[in-house]
DNA sequence: TCCATATTTCAACGATTATCGAAATGTTGG
DNA sequence: CCAACATTTCGATAATCGTTGAAATATGGA
């Protein structure tokens, strides 16, 4: 991860509001909620919302899909996971003295059998 | 740790400058380096850099000891890795699915065998 | 004590940030 | 097409941030 990325992402998650949005979101899962869900969990006027959205998008911390009139926002756990690696990459002079945590969620099944 | 402790250190790494201290505090390890060391290091104006471990300080990032006329500072890897901690610990759905990093620097041996 | 070194404090400044209100955009169903 | 819904865009505002220059505070040595 570049430091610059690493900046962008840290000051993402150095906000009250979007510290709890990125949590609810990591928390939602994969899958992701709307954005109508976020506004009413954390009790956020929506455009305020919008640009903290903002924020956590351009860090590469959450991603965006619409689906009817809905815009679903998703963790990024892969981002997070990386953020987390490189806080700790040059951690006791250089040598990796422990493995960076690794959050993978759940493995959707490919096709529900039947 | 407590979320305003969790943004206030997110908010202390989500700054180029202050980044660049706190790794290469890390780097110096637990024995830390002079204010003065790190101002050349990264070529940073004495009272600028102040302003900046101030905040890492308050953070609970490094801790300050004075040694002579220079003052040294010292990165705290316990708080490192309680700020990763957080940042994971409510990863998928609340369901702990990977350990937290966790970097502890070489054990100073108490006394060095004659 | 006097001087040089190391760091901090203070006041000021432009830049960025988080939030708000109002209006615009895109989407679905009648 | 029109109305209701979901979200975004825009302009404004107060608050906070990062840097600078000048002055103050501590420490150690001559």
């Amino acid at each position: 991860m570049e430091k610059k990325i690493a900046v962008t992402a840290l000051a993402a998650l150095a906000q009250d509001n979007r510290l709890d949005v990125f949590r609810l979101l990591v928390q939602a899962g994969p899958e992701g909620m709307p954005a109508g869900a976020v506004a009413e969990a954390l009790d956020l006027a929506p455009n305020t919302l919008t640009f903290h959205f903002d924020r956590l998008r351009t860090a590469g911390l959450v991603t965006a899909r619409r689906e009817g009139r809905s815009i679903i926002y998703a963790a990024q756990f892969a981002q997070m996971n990386a953020l987390v690696a490189f806080l700790t990459e040059n951690c006791c002079g250089g040598v990796l003295c422990a493995p960076a945590a690794s959050c993978k969620p759940a493995r959707k099944r490919a096709k529900e059998p039947a």
